[in-house]
DNA sequence: GGAGATGTTTCAAG
DNA sequence: GCTTGAAACATCTC
């Protein structure tokens, strides 16, 4: 389910347990989720520690506690964070991470296991320090765009724009969303874009995350019937600028769909 | 029963 | 060495 502004929103999840104390972890203990660390370590360190922030970086988000330590939560494509306010919670069956507060239990669930969880003692550790430029902060430049595009000019638009090094935080619909908008086709090269598509590629990137994170990370709201979004799973869905038939193809190994009327077909 | 799903990693081919 | 594409991962839903 999750790219950037879901992802802003799952993080929030967990705000009502800030400032407070965890008491116990439960971990499922399965391996897969907690990949490349221990995750013994965890119920160890963590309890008896506040939860003292989170914060999110394209995907991936961040919980900080007391003494140093640092939770990373990735929810891959099925993962979701969650809150209850109870004394007691049995861990439902893909519960892998449980933090039981006084009050309320912290839950990370994630039935296909693509999600994943990372825990670091003794400061941010560098998984998390040498994340690439947001796609909205200062440094996401037109020019370091187009530089990008040139030395993947072979590569379809499609699959550059799910390259997390270089677009963190836009996933499949968002893609899509950025190419409809920009009249841009999914199968269009890198090295094929003249400067005013270039710049048009740039501005509707950075245009489509500032809109998902005002409509969708407050409350997980769909967007709004004018977006591709809502139309782009539906069998005979229409396009809302053109009023012609949408299409749907696999492009870059993932479901694309876009609109023939908006976005003109590569030649060759 | 089969196909496909809003993701990442790894491996191999070009 | 670099770029690109496909498969693998595991479970649920339509």
């Amino acid at each position: 389910m999750p790219e950037l502004a879901e992802v802003e929103y799952f993080s929030h999840q967990w705000d009502s347990g800030l400032g407070k104390p965890i008491r116990s972890v439960f971990l499922r203990g399965e391996k897969r989720i907690f990949r490349g660390g221990d995750p013994r370590e965890i119920p160890i360190e963590l309890t008896g520690r506040k939860l003292i922030g989170s914060t999110t970086h394209g995907k991936q988000m961040m919980f900080r506690f007391g003494g140093g330590h640092h939770l990373g939560i990735h929810l891959g494509m099925t993962g979701a964070i969650r809150a209850f306010e109870t004394r007691t919670y049995d861990p439902a069956k893909h519960d892998h991470l449980v933090l039981y507060q006084a009050k309320r239990v912290l839950v990370f669930h994630d039935p296909r296991l693509f999600g994943r969880v990372r825990f670091s003692s003794g400061g941010p550790p560098n998984w998390w320090t040498d994340l690439p430029p947001e796609v909205l902060s200062a440094a996401f430049t037109q020019s370091a765009l187009t530089e990008y595009l040139a030395r993947h000019r072979g590569a379809p638009l499609k699959a550059l724009l799910l390259d997390q090094d270089r677009f963190p935080g836009v996933g499949n619909w968002m893609a899509d969303e950025i190419l409809w908008r920009a009249e841009l086709h999914p199968r269009r090269s890198g090295g094929s874009l003249n400067r005013e598509e270039s710049k048009r590629l740039w501005r509707e990137t950075r245009q489509v995350c500032r809109m998902a994170r005002k409509t969708i990370s407050p409350n997980l709201d769909d967007p709004p019937s004018s977006w591709l979004f809502q139309h782009r799973w539906k069998d005979g869905g229409v396009c809302p600028r053109t009023g012609t038939g949408l299409v749907r193809e696999t492009i870059g190994g993932r479901t694309t769909c876009w609109s023939p009327g908006r976005q003109p077909e590569p030649r060759g």
